[in-house]
DNA sequence: GGGGAAACTGCAAACGGTTGCATGAACATC
DNA sequence: GATGTTCATGCAACCGTTTGCAGTTTCCCC
């Protein structure tokens, strides 16, 4: 029922193969032919079939998008961008959740694998030793991770790190809890590095408190702990951490920043509108970056490169002096 | 390179169509044989190419889900659920943004027309005519919108309105500021609707002002407006709106909820975490309920029905009594 | 033990494109 | 005018799977 490649050979009077070479070889055929057939074509409403299409050429014009969770806040700004750039090489893109869970995260690039040309993994949880088998199947490209020989592109929070922790010093903190991800994300052991550097740097103490999940759930758990340490200033992990944490807080009738301050990571929608002080990670930027690497890889097999963004603190509101007022000696 | 059923077929000593039939119509094959095929794929590690199948079969096994703005909060759980459910009828999901764009809407339809099995089409904008036209190529399920003899999951704002305009009501507010969308919104139309009616039934004052574009910078547009027109309590028409009206009234000095009461619509992830009362709009549940309904089209050619979910007023802390303290005769 | 049904498997033609090779025409070169 | 090039097109095999049809075997029943 669907118009095919024959019925336009048929209606422009010529063989098939000199349609299929007018849609996917223009060059080749003559400028008056071609001119026929492409006639022909919209006349009759043609559209390729992909799948014909990537049956022979080995190339299905899809690529893959795999995430923890396509309603943490901090993902939709990089699928979106992604997805529309992606578009503009005429690709089509899957997005698929893995609901945080390693399990699933392999099982659905294994089943993606063959419908793919390939694949962006954004903060995998899954094992170097996995992500390298699995990356014979499918050309990868890695966002906030850093597996060996794989192109890559990394939001590397250390700089935002830096600048928070500048920040907090400033306004006179000097007890500071560091609330942890989860342990496989290499945003969170840059995170932790980055802080633990800093933190020495400046004289600080610092209160690991973690690993968290990094929901607001684990935000909410962890409000005992960052109390009992006597921190003055908390940096979570990411946004919903912090703000899970500052719900909690509120609840038990203690004040940010009065009583103490807080700091996100991703600086995401709600954080934007919640006044949260947070580290802005250029996750739409991230987004292009890693379909540019991603189609260059699929069309030239040349090396893999690794493309770093900064991050930069956004101050707003749940940031202030201490209540205690240690402003220094 | 990749393992296809010849390489089983071979492994395993039988035909190609029997290896075929392993996996497509395994009651069709004796256990035993089934046994060896089975193990021989395994071992080989053979995945059944998807565009292979699609040619024959003419079905991909792929939904396209098309909505207006990815990074628009309202979407994202909706995109989380209708993918995890579609995956578990082995379903992938393309994702799309048409960035709010009619052009945009229509020319993705079309690219995608020719490589899903059925798409999901969340609060379009384009005309009833062309949606007509568009669902001749492709099976559509349409969500927040009725066009005439199409599947659709219908999220129904006016009984949340209702329980807004009361929720008003009860708290003195006699003059009523509406924020209306975008016009060809099937959500605007009822909201406009049901306020009004309920606006009637209750005696209040209805001030409509619009309409706005669904965003932060509508929002902030719509204060002046807001302010001339004397109303003491403000129903956006999303999150999105209210949070920029809300924003833009502190930014002058206004107090929300003590100088204006606001009420936003959609619960998103934002609405939550920044204390503002809103309509909830199940939208988990309507991804759900659509891919339910396209799978059942897609599979059976039986007759479209239409699902409608409830909505529901979420109090929270952006609404009070209106300062002049207008709380009755 | 012969006829027929049922169960299983192989054969080969699709599905809708792409592409290496062959053919033929037009044209340039010496 | 024979030879070589270039350009445009047709031919046919192929990509990996499905599926209608036909053949073979097994089993049942009279």
């Amino acid at each position: 029922m669907a118009v095919t490649i024959k019925d336009v050979a048929h209606a422009s009077g010529v063989h098939v193969s000199t349609v299929s070479r007018t849609f996917s070889a223009a060059h080749l055929v003559n400028p008056e032919t071609r001119a026929r057939v492409v006639a022909a074509a919209n006349a009759l409403g043609y559209r390729p079939n992909r799948a014909a299409r990537a049956l022979s050429t080995r190339r299905t014009g899809n690529l893959g998008l795999i995430v923890a969770d396509i309603a943490n806040p901090f993902f939709p700004p990089l699928i979106k961008a992604a997805q529309a750039h992606a578009r503009r090489s005429d690709h089509h893109v899957f997005v698929a959740d893995t609901d945080e869970q390693v399990r699933a995260e392999e099982e659905l690039i294994r089943s993606m694998a063959t419908q793919v040309d390939g694949a962006l993994l954004v903060a995998p949880r899954l094992s170097n030793r996995l992500i390298a088998e699995l990356s014979a199947d499918v050309p990868f490209v890695v966002v906030n991770r850093q597996p060996a020989n794989l192109p890559a592109v990394l939001m590397d929070v250390a700089s935002g790190a830096r600048q928070a922790l500048e920040h907090l010093v400033s306004l006179g903190h000097r007890e500071i809890a560091l609330l942890t991800g989860p342990r496989a994300s290499w945003t969170n052991q840059r995170l932790e590095r980055a802080a633990t550097d800093a933190a020495e740097h400046h004289g600080l103490r610092l209160h690991r408190l973690g690993p968290n999940q990094p929901t607001e759930g684990g935000g909410a758990g962890a409000a005992p702990g960052v109390l009992a340490s006597g921190a003055t200033a908390v940096l979570a992990y990411n946004d919903l951490v912090a703000l899970g944490l500052l719900q909690e807080l509120r609840g038990r009738g203690l004040a940010v920043p009065g009583d103490l301050s807080v700091i996100g990571v991703d600086n995401t929608h709600t954080a934007r509108h919640c006044g949260l002080t947070t580290i802005d990670m250029p996750t739409a930027a991230a987004g292009r970056a890693a379909i540019d690497l991603l189609l260059r890889r699929i069309t030239s097999e040349d090396a893999p490169g690794t493309v770093t963004l900064d991050t930069r603190l956004v101050v707003r509101g749940s940031t202030a002096p201490p209540a205690d007022g240690f402003q220094g000696p």
